[in-house]
DNA sequence: CCAAGAATTGAAAGCGGTATCAAATAGAAG
DNA sequence: CTTCTATTTGATACCGCTTTCAATTCTTGG
């Protein structure tokens, strides 16, 4: 069923039913009405691909699929797609294999005029990939900060802010040796936790010890075998942030497995996302953690792109988001404190 | 830069261009090197959308984002893009509320020919989704059974092998109360994990208990809620299968804080989609498991799907995987075997 | 009842490619 | 050096929609 058989069949040209479809002004309500009760009758839906090429508009976003960020990734697109399929904008995933080949893939999305729009994820600091949207010209939103001097979107969580936090409240229990597992380095996100983190401890007058930080992929295992080998050393660590559920699984096991309780022999404050599959107030201890929806981020900036494709200036579309700190069971007064 | 211009820069019809870039064999190897390079040199790529108007191919297959399905999602397409990647075959993907839904968005990308097949996940015997798709005359491919007359395409692990063997397993070493831990009610896959785990436990003449069952989404908190309660019971199970590595976590904890030993007091075999953030050698003690990489199957669906696009018969698609079981720690002898 | 303006409707020209068919060139055979 | 057949190349008609611009019908005031 094309326009045109449907145009004859409801006795009317296929412009007006182009028109009377895409709510042009022009077309009377009733007609309107009309239209609509018989496309869906009949099935009629036009070509996507034809509409693409009269319009110019791809109606679809572009978004790469990186291996290092995935299991936030499932959680963070389904809040974007909501968004998106009420607008009719496909969301089109690649996954990159490494960061040249996301340029490439981005210099295609972009010359084939394939999407619209593009959502970059865990940029680092002056991020390549956003230099080379920027340049294409091609529309785009940074889930992070990608700290670039070209005007573009973002929208971000306030890690530093939740570091800070989280570490002044381990400070103010009185924990002197907090070691920390940050995500994969080099990431803005992951610097600014560092931040937040340091500039805590410093405050108080804490010298920062490298040897209590490790980068890397949000995993069980960096977890487990970070905080195992530290809770080894004497004097040990009296309390850990994790950067991620995955990671404070990691150190729990580390805690049990050294003879020791979380909570009250060692302290943790784990970063939540908030998957489904894995609450904090379902654990043992509960765990205390800075808590910030991924699915609502990637919400949240459904909306943002489909006002970004609208016509807001990008250079106006900036959100950071604070972070919440959940005070639940692992976090407890320093030992002998 | 459009065809037109590009042509023009090279000093060669539209025409030829278009047959040059597409390794249509009428033009010469030389003046398609030539192409080759001025392409990649001026950056010409052709659009998009026109393309696949003028051909009728979208370029493009769609995937429904099922919150059900969230974790393994990101794992299965990260698979399955690496494949359609190289053959610039885009990833559409649609988030879905309910089934209602789910059916209405395949008819929309089947009538406005937005994607040239259908991924269908985690099916139900007798899937209406299934059913849908083979009517609307869509090819799709499907990651599971969906048990339907209409002939199709599929790919699954062997859910019912995998869960009797494991259960054949524990059986061997002496345990007769095995509770499981089984998926969402209803899905294929699940009633196969049925099937095996009870036909498993008949051949030996021991009887089903139905509350040693329970079914749902594969959270840490199913597994410890269910394992929790049925440790409390007298007698309690010995044994556990998880249906995943997330309800795994959940029956550790519940067997830890009822004072017992996962693989001594309690043996657990868990079914691993292999997931790069959790590792069931790397838990504490290490699980034994039945193996699947969720990945590779979305890999090899990507291959599949790309025959089917060239025209092999969807009758032939087929594949059943075995699964592996990995013996690890956290199996032994039955307590008093 | 007619003219003028407002509200609807339609014809036709793109959008940027691909594919059909005809034309031009090259190579082989006589 | 022709003539005939392969090879390459090009002109042009779509693909199925949107959108511009012109034509038509409907109101409404004089």
């Amino acid at each position: 069923m094309h326009l045109k058989d449907f145009a004859k069949r409801v006795g009317l040209s296929p412009t007006t039913v182009s028109r009377g479809l895409n709510d042009y002004p022009e077309v009377s309500p009733a007609t309107r009405q009309r239209l609509r009760e018989a496309a869906a009758a009949l099935g009629y839906r036009p070509n996507a691909s034809a509409r693409r090429l009269a319009t110019g508009r791809a109606g679809a976003i572009g978004i790469a699929l990186d291996l290092q960020a995935e299991v936030h990734m499932s959680e963070f697109m389904y809040g974007l797609g909501k968004q998106l399929a009420d607008n009719n904008i496909d969301i089109l995933v690649t996954p990159t294999e490494t960061a040249l080949h996301e340029l490439d893939i981005y210099r295609r999305l972009a010359s084939s005029k394939n999407v619209d729009a593009i959502v970059l994820h865990s940029p680092f600091p002056n991020d390549a990939r956003a230099r080379l949207l920027a340049e294409l010209g091609i529309p785009f939103i940074v889930h992070g900060r990608a700290d670039i001097a070209a005007p573009h979107a973002w929208l971000d969580i306030d890690n530093e802010g939740a570091f800070r936090r989280a570490s002044d409240h381990l400070l103010d229990l009185g924990h002197k040796r907090i070691a920390m597992i940050n995500g994969p380095e080099g990431r803005t996100f992951a610097e600014h936790r560092n931040r937040g983190y340091r500039e805590a401890l410093q405050a108080r007058g804490i010298a920062f010890d490298p040897g209590y930080t490790v980068h890397g992929r949000f995993t069980d295992e960096i977890g487990y075998v970070f905080a195992r080998s530290l809770l080894e050393q004497s004097p040990r660590p009296t309390a850990f942030l994790a950067g991620s559920m995955m990671s404070a699984l990691g150190v729990s096991r580390a805690v049990r497995a050294a003879g020791l309780v979380l909570g009250r022999d060692v302290s943790m404050i784990a970063h939540d996302d908030v998957f489904p599959f894995l609450n904090a107030d379902q654990m043992q201890p509960q765990l205390t953690t800075t808590r910030s929806s991924i699915r609502a981020a990637g919400n949240r900036i459904g909306e943002l792109l489909l006002q970004c494709l609208r016509g807001r200036p990008v250079s106006e579309i900036h959100e950071l988001w604070p972070i919440e700190l959940v005070l639940r069971e692992s976090t407890g007064p320093a030992p002998g404190a």
